[in-house]
RNA sequence: GCGGCAUUGGCGGAAUUGGUAGACGCGCCAGACUUAGGAUCUGGUUCCUACAAGAGUGAAGGUUCGAGUCCUUUAUGCCGCACCA
C-alpha cells in the first residue's frame, strides 16, 4: 500500500480537532509540564520553513511528555500589536486590525497544517480587548506601586505616602501638584523627561533594544536623541534581582551573559569633586565676600578609585545638568556652541565619528587628595545615562581620557610603575602603584580597596554599585498599540478605576500625527474622560464641561503584550484576574520555553521585570519566569544561482552549468543570476520551470553539465527524450524575497508532507545552530518514511524474536535519551537504522511495530498515529478512532535485551587491536584483566616481556602497554 | 576593546562520561531489475596508495596508556555588547 501523505495528515488533523485531542485541563492528577513557544509576530508574508522550526522541537518535547504521563500546556498565540502592520495601514489606509487577523488567520492555517499539538482553546492575541485588559491592569499597577530599595521589593505607593507623612515635615505643606510630582519620582510605572531615542520616519521613540547602531531595529531608519516627557519603567530599580535571578535558571550561558553584560553592573565608588566658585576666585576683594558657600561639589562614579592621585582633569556630559552653572561667562559663547553642535548630531554620526571633541567650561574642581586645581570640560564621550554623567579623568590609565588629554595638551601623571604611558594609555588593572601618596607600592587590587576605605572613611564619597540597564521608554507615538489607562487632570496623570477596564482602543480613520504634531490617537473623536460618569466621552467635551479630561494619546510598545502572555495562557478566558490564584499554583511557571536569541536584552528582560513586580505583589508564585530556556538557531536561506554568459558574442540568452563555470571558456565570463530556489532540485534547474518564470528567461538556451548545449542526449534506446541537466551553484544568504530563496512550509507540505517536513527541519542539524535550509537531503528522510511505512503492511501478533527486542530497546533508549537532551537530530539515523535492521529481519510483529509507532509519534504525529492504529486493529475491540497515540505510554525498557549477555572487549597493544575478547557482560575489571592475560593471542604478543601496564576501561578497551 | 560560540570527507552533520573518528542522510561510483525513469533494491565511498603500509578532526604545543573531546598559545568565521568611566 502506497504511503499517501496527504490523506494520512488530513484524516489526524481532523480527528484530532474533531475530538479536541489536545485541550488541556487546569484539573488533573497527572504531574504538569508547561511548554512555551515565543509567539510570533503575525508578519504578512506568512510562514517561511525557518518558523516552525522552534515550534517542531518544542512540539516533539510536548508530545513525549504528555506521552510520559505529563499534563501539559503548549499553547499558541500571537503577538499582534507592531509597527509594520501600522506602516501597511499609513499606505495604504487599511486598518491594522483588518490587515492583523487576515495575518493570523494566514499563520493558524499554516502551522494546523504541520500538525502541532496545541491547545488552540487557549490562544490569544495581544490586540484583543480581553488580553489587554490585563496589560493596563499592570500597568496601573505598577503606576501605583513603588520600589523600596531596602526590602527590595514593589509596595504600594500609598505606603510611601504614608512614610512622608509621618517623617517628612514639608509634605504636608506641598500642593498636592508637587506632591504627585514628588510621587512622581518613585512610581514604577512614572513620568519623566528623558532623553530618548527618536525616529522621525516612524515619527515614535523607541527602547534601546529596538535601536541599533543608531538605526531603528524595525526599517532601518535613522535616530536621533531627543528629550521628552516620556512613561517610564522603573526596570533599573529591579537590575540587581535580574542579575542575581540568572544564576537559578536553566538558561544557556551565552544567553545569560548577554543578559548580565546588558545589566552591566559594576562595582566602584562614587566621589566628590568641590568645584571652586569662579567669583571669589576670579574677584575676591571688589564685591562683596563671596564665601565658600559658593563652593558646590559635582558627584563623579570610578571603578579605579586607586587613580585619584592621576586625575588631572574632568568631564562633564554635554547634558549634564551642573552644565549651566559651571560655564564661566568667558566660555559661554564656546560651549553653547559646543552644545549646539553635540545636540543637533544624530547618534548614528555619534557612533560612525569617535574623534575627539569638546570644551573647556572655564571653572576648576579640586582633586581631594592632591588639592589640585583641576579644570572641568564638556564632552559627548561621557554619557548622561551613565553613572552620574561626570568623570574623573585619568588620562595615563584609561584611553578614552588620554587621547582627550592628548587633543587638549593636559597633564598625564603615570601611577604604575614601569607602565610606559608616552604613546598610550596603560588601561590594565595590574601593577604596583607609584606617584600615589599612601597608595605607592601596594598592588592595583589592593590600591582600589584600600582607596574604598579611605573614601568611605573621610566621607568624600561612598562605596557604590553602578548598573549599566537603564530604565524601559514606555511610549509609542503611535495607534497600533495598548493605550494608557491614564488621563490628565490639571496636567497630572491619573489612572482610570480599575473596573473600568479594559479602555478599547478607539476608531481613527487617519494613521499619521495630527497636524499640530500628536500621535494619532490625537484624531479620535471619542477619546476624552468622563470622571464622574466614569466612562470614555467624545474629545471635545474636555473643553467645556467640567470633569472630563483628555485621556493620553500614547500608546504602549510592542514588549507590552508580549511581557505576560504566558501567564494569560494558564487562565485565558478568566475575566477577573490575569490569572487565578488557583491556575497559577498549578501551573506555576513555564518549565521549558524556546525562541530565538535576539530577544535576549528585550523580551526576556521585560518579562522577567514584569514577573518580579507581580510576584512582589503576591500574584504569581515564582519570582521567575521561565525555568528552562532553550535558543533555536536561526535558518538561512540558500539562494541558488544561473550563470549568464558576457563573453564574446554574448547575446544574454545562455546559461553555463555550475561544474564548467571554472573552465577556461568561462571563467570571468558569467554572471551570477538568482533563480527561484522552488524550481531547483537538488541543484538541478528545471528548465521548463525556468522558462516560465520570468519573461527575460523565455529563450533561454543553455551549456548543460556534459558540456553540451543540445537539450536531448543521444538515446541508444528508441522513445523518449532524456533531459539533460543544468546544475546551479548555491550560497548560503539570508532568507529573503529579494533573493529568491523563501521556501514556503506549505510547498514543502505539499510535496512531502507534514511529517517529512517535521523530520527533516530536525535532521538539519542541532536545533541551537544557525543553519540553511538545504533541501538537497528531504528525499533521504521522506523514503524514510515509505519504508517505515511498508512494515505495517500487515501486522501479526506473533511473538517478537530477542534481536527484533534488541533493536527495539536500543532505539527506546537513543530516542529518550534524545528528547531528554533535545538532541532531536540525531534520533532520525536511530530511527533510520531501526527501520533497516527490522526490515532486514521483516519484522511484523505488533509487539514490536506498536511501540515503535509510539517512539515515531513526537516527531511524524500523523503517520505514526495511522500505523499505530493499524498495530490495534488487530484486535476488533481496540479499532475504533477514539484513542490516539498521545493515550499510549512511552514504551518502558526491558533492561534483559538492551544490554547484550556478552561484552567484547577489543584488547590493544600499544594502541593496536588484536584481538576481542568475549566475556560474561558482568565480569569485573580484575577478571577481564586476567583473562586477557591467560589469553594464548597475549602470550604470542607479549613474547616472553612483561606487560608494563594493562588498563581495563569500564566501557570496552583493554589496553596493554608493552 | 569586552563577552560568547564555532572550525571534523565533495556537502549537511554523528561520535552522549577522554576509549574502534567519519554514524545517518545527500551526492558520487558500480551492479540488479527495468520498453531509460528525477522509481526501487544491493554493494562501495576520509585522504594517499596498484597492494602492503601510512596520514588524518583549522594550526602549534601540553596533560594522558589513550584527545575531535581537557589545558595553553594561535588563526579564521559567526553572534552579542560597546566612548559604560
Amino acid at each position: 500500500m502506497e504511503y499517501n501523505f496527504s490523506e494520512i495528515e488530513q484524516k489526524w488533523q481532523k480527528a484530532w480537532n474533531d475530538a479536541n485531542a489536545y485541550a488541556v485541563s487546569n484539573e488533573s492528577d497527572k504531574p504538569h509540564y508547561y511548554v512555551l513557544d515565543m509567539f510570533p509576530y503575525p508578519s504578512g508574508a506568512g510562514l517561511h520553513v525557518g518558523h516552525p522550526l522552534g515550534y517542531i522541537a518544542s512540539d516533539i518535547y510536548s508530545r513525549y511528555k504528555r506521552q510520559c504521563g505529563f499534563n501539559v500546556l503548549h499553547p499558541m498565540g500571537f503577538d499582534a500589536y507592531g509597527l509594520p502592520a501600522e506602516q501597511y495601514a499609513i499606505q495604504t489606509g487599511q486598518h491594522p486590525e483588518v490587515t492583523t487577523n487576515k495575518n493570523i488567520e494566514r499563520y493558524i492555517s499554516q502551522l494546523r497544517k504541520i500538525g502541532f499539538c496545541y491547545d488552540w482553546s487557549r490562544a490569544v492575541k495581544t490586540c484583543d480587548p480581553q488580553f489587554y485588559h490585563w496589560t493596563q491592569w499592570a500597568f496601573i499597577q505598577m503606576f501605583n506601586h513603588y520600589y523600596d530599595n531596602v526590602a527590595q521589593k514593589a509596595k504600594p505607593i500609598s505606603e510611601l505616602v504614608a512614610r512622608f507623612e509621618r517623617e517628612d515635615p514639608t509634605w504636608a505643606t506641598l500642593s498636592e501638584r508637587e506632591q504627585q510630582e514628588r510621587l512622581m519620582q518613585y512610581r514604577i510605572a512614572y513620568l519623566a523627561d528623558t532623553k530618548v531615542n527618536w525616529c522621525p520616519e516612524l515619527g515614535t521613540v523607541l527602547a534601546n533594544d529596538e535601536v541599533s547602531e543608531g538605526l531603528s531595529v524595525r526599517g532601518g531608519y535613522p535616530v536621533e536623541q531627543r528629550v521628552m516627557r516620556q512613561w517610564c519603567l522603573r526596570v533599573s530599580a529591579y537590575a540587581p534581582r535580574l542579575l542575581e535571578g540568572l544564576d537559578r535558571l536553566d538558561w544557556t550561558d551565552s544567553l545569560k551573559d548577554t543578559q548580565r553584560n546588558w545589566i552591566g553592573r559594576s562595582e566602584g565608588a562614587e566621589m566628590q569633586f568641590l568645584v571652586k566658585s569662579r567669583k571669589s576666585k576670579v574677584e575676591s576683594g571688589k564685591s562683596k565676600v563671596e564665601s565658600a558657600n559658593d563652593d558646590f561639589p559635582i558627584t563623579i562614579f570610578t571603578t579605579r578609585a586607586d587613580t585619584v592621585f592621576g586625575v588631572t582633569f574632568m568631564v562633564l556630559a554635554p547634558e549634564s545638568e551642573y552644565v549651566g552653572r559651571l560655564t564661566t561667562d568667558e566660555q559661554r559663547a564656546e560651549v553653547e556652541q559646543y552644545l549646539a553642535w553635540v545636540k543637533h548630531r544624530t547618534e548614528r554620526e555619534r557612533i560612525a565619528d569617535r574623534k575627539v571633541t569638546g570644551v573647556f567650561s572655564g571653572s576648576y574642581a579640586i582633586n581631594p587628595l592632591t588639592n589640585a586645581e583641576i579644570p572641568i570640560y564638556i564632552s559627548d564621550y561621557v554619557l548622561a545615562g551613565y553613572g552620574t554623567g561626570a568623570i574623573m579623568a585619568v588620562p595615563a590609565h584609561d584611553s578614552r581620557d588620554y587621547a582627550f588629554a592628548k587633543h587638549f595638551n593636559l597633564p598625564i601623571i603615570p601611577l604604575i610603575e614601569g607602565a610606559d604611558v608616552s604613546e598610550q594609555s596603560f588601561d590594565a588593572k595590574e601593577g604596583k602603584m607609584m606617584n600615589s601618596g599612601f597608595l605607592n607600592g601596594l598592588d592595583v587590587k589592593d590600591a582600589i580597596a584600600k582607596m574604598k576605605e579611605y573614601i568611605t572613611n573621610t566621607g568624600i564619597g561612598r562605596v557604590t554599585i553602578n548598573y549599566r540597564l537603564r530604565d524601559a521608554i514606555f511610549s509609542r507615538q503611535r495607534y497600533w498599540g495598548e493605550p494608557f489607562p491614564i488621563y490628565y487632570k490639571d496636567g497630572m496623570p491619573y489612572p482610570i478605576p480599575e473596573d473600568c477596564l479594559p479602555l478599547e482602543l478607539p476608531a481613527v480613520t487617519e494613521f499619521k500625527p495630527t497636524a499640530t504634531g500628536e500621535p494619532p490617537l490625537g484624531h479620535a473623536q471619542v477619546w476624552a474622560w468622563d470622571e464622574k460618569n466614569k466612562k470614555v466621552v467624545e474629545s471635545r467635551k474636555s473643553q467645556v464641561e467640567s470633569g472630563v479630561y483628555p485621556l493620553e494619546l500614547c500608546t504602549m510598545p510592542g514588549f507590552a503584550g508580549s511581557s505576560a502572555y504566558y501567564l494569560r495562557y494558564m487562565d485565558p478566558h478568566n475575566n477577573e484576574a490575569l490569572v487565578s490564584r488557583q491556575a497559577n499554583d498549578y501551573w506555576q511557571q513555564v518549565d521549558l520555553y524556546l525562541g530565538g536569541s535576539e530577544h535576549a536584552t528585550g523580551h526576556l528582560i521585560y518579562s522577567r521585570f514584569w514577573n518580579k513586580f507581580l510576584f512582589d505583589l503576591g500574584l504569581v508564585c515564582k519570582d521567575e519566569p521561565f525555568r528552562k530556556l532553550i535558543n533555536q538557531g536561526m535558518i538561512q536561506g540558500r539562494s541558488n544561482f544561473v550563470y549568464r554568459y558576457i563573453g564574446e558574442g554574448a547575446t544574454g540568452n545562455l546559461y553555463v552549468s555550475y561544474n564548467l563555470i571554472n573552465n577556461p571558456e568561462y571563467k570571468d565570463k558569467v554572471q551570477p543570476i538568482h533563480v527561484d530556489v522552488n524550481i531547483v532540485h537538488n541543484d538541478v534547474l528545471d528548465i521548463t520551470a525556468f522558462r516560465n518564470w520570468m519573461p527575460e528567461f523565455k529563450n533561454a538556451t543553455f551549456v548543460f553539465a556534459d558540456g553540451t548545449s543540445s537539450e536531448v542526449e543521444d538515446n541508444p534506446y528508441l522513445g523518449a527524450a532524456m533531459p539533460k541537466q543544468y546544475i546551479c551553484g548555491w550560497a548560503v544568504e539570508k532568507m529573503s524575497k529579494s533573493m529568491f530563496n523563501v521556501v514556503n512550509p506549505d510547498d514543502v507540505i505539499a510535496n512531502y508532507g507534514a511529517d517529512t517536513l517535521r523530520l527533516y527541519e530536525m535532521f538539519l542539524g542541532p536545533l541551537e545552530m544557525s543553519k540553511p535550509w538545504d533541501t538537497n537531503g528531504i528525499d533521504g528522510v521522506h523514503r524514510f518514511l515509505k519504508k517505515a511505512w511498508n512494515m505495517y503492511e500487515t501486522v501479526t501478533d506473533e511473538q517478537p524474536t530477542k534481536e527484533e527486542l534488541k533493536s527495539l530497546h536500543k532505539l527506546i533508549k537513543k530516542i529518550t535519551w534524545d528528547i531528554e537532551n533535545f538532541s532531536f537530530n540525531t534520533s532520525i539515523p536511530a530511527f533510520m537504522i531501526a527501520q533497516s535492521e527490522l526490515a532486514a529481519l521483516k519484522c511484523n510483529k505488533r509487539a514490536i511495530l506498536e511501540p515503535f509507532a509510539v517512539l515515531l509519534a513526537p516527531y511524524a504525529p500523523h503517520i505514526a498515529e495511522e500505523m499505530y492504529h493499524r498495530c490495534r486493529a488487530l484486535n476488533s475491540q481496540l479499532s475504533t478512532l477514539n484513542s490516539f497515540v498521545i493515550d499510549a505510554q512511552w514504551p518502558e525498557l526491558n533492561e534483559a535485551y538492551l544490554v547484550e549477555d556478552t561484552q567484547k572487549y577489543p584488547v590493544q597493544f600499544n594502541g593496536k587491536v588484536r584481538f576481542t575478547l568475549e566475556c560474561p557482560k558482568d565480569t569485573p575489571k580484575d577478571e577481564v584483566e586476567k583473562l586477557v592475560l591467560a589469553h594464548e593471542d597475549t602470550a604470542r604478543y607479549l613474547a616472553g616481556n612483561t606487560p608494563k601496564k594493562v588498563i581495563v576501561v569500564p566501557g570496552r578497551i583493554v589496553n596493554i602497554v608493552i
